[in-house]
DNA sequence: TTTTGCATGTAAAGGGTTACATGATTAC
DNA sequence: GTAATCATGTAACCCTTTACATGCAAAA
């Protein structure tokens, strides 16, 4: 479970609402971990509750209230521990690869377009990736070093974007002999 | 929810025990897809609530009796129904990136040390996965024929590790200087 | 005027993990 | 005698997804 301390990673740099977490999610965090709205505001619930964050109203002109979370010390003391705590291996649940590994049941065109259509999201969020990548390098090598780990976590993303697209185009040009 | 499918594909190729199951999962589905002995169990127990799969007790001297279960014709068309259907992008929910991405709250050489305790696990993979290309390439071309769709799933595995284990070597550079 | 964005939730169902539980045989 | 392998399960809990629900403001 870790949700609970990429939240507490999240507001540990800034207090925020639940929505600006989901937009935080979207664009940087997102990317290699996933949370839909319902399981953010379930979760800051808890972890209020655990004390771990407090909560703040925020009165906004023409726009609905703001709840804001702030990280509390005890929240800063469970998000280093774990920091310590070995993470286990990820484990990967690949429904594609399920389809691939059983796909002599279907026809190979079926195969073929399903690929396609997951190598174009692909090439998507590669694009988007190499994007932020280039903003981070035309920074300064101060700010460069501020943003070294998220750049880590971003290199990740982009070598495992390009293997799979590697993969991909491999896999077709497979299946079409 | 693939678990079911997974099942499925395994019992479409040969009738397994829900232990021959568990095995098949640990060495060659088990890449791409993880899964307990306990939700094997439940979910064959459901499948066979569905009518999609059959069982059969069989007995064995000295050892405990086997249920042998076995596709059904309404299962295979449950499997190609699935087969047609497109799969959604998988998602990603990966603690190590969170922990990096966070990693400013805790010394660097705890990130190092982790980085290098899954880089172990990765190379482990990678060297039993490129065994088991090994054995594929030294097939004959009818029998590679048969296997492809299983090997290109490999290749997958292959590439990706390959990816990792270049993201993570980068990483710890990055790290040290 | 319809859609997008802001902002928050509840409830139920589904899926996965952890802990507990049993019991025989075979290999060291 | 101790550990590993074979073989199967239950129960409780935790996590995730889907569906349902509201309501205002600004832009198109």
């Amino acid at each position: 479970m870790s949700l609970k301390h990429a939240i507490l990673v999240l507001l540990e740099t800034e207090p925020s609402s639940g929505y600006d977490l989901l937009k935080q999610f979207k664009n940087s965090l997102g990317y290699f971990w996933n949370a839909k709205h319902q399981q953010i505001y379930q979760q800051l619930k808890h972890l209020s509750s655990e004390g771990l964050i407090e909560c703040r109203l925020e009165k906004q002109a023409g726009k609905p209230d703001k709840k804001v979370y702030k990280i509390t010390t005890s929240g800063v003391t469970e998000l280093s521990s774990w920091l310590t705590e070995p993470v286990s291996p990820n484990k990967i649940n690949d429904a594609l690869l399920v389809k691939i590994y059983g796909g002599h049941l279907t026809l190979s065109r079926n195969l073929l377009s399903e690929l396609e259509d997951h190598l174009i999201l692909h090439q998507t969020t590669l694009l988007q990736l190499k994007e932020i990548e280039h903003k981070y390098l035309s920074l300064s090598k101060n700010l460069q070093k501020k943003y070294q780990l998220p750049y880590i976590t971003l290199r990740r993303g982009i070598l495992g974007e390009e293997a799979w697209l590697q993969w991909a185009n491999e896999a077709i040009k497979m299946i079409k002999k």
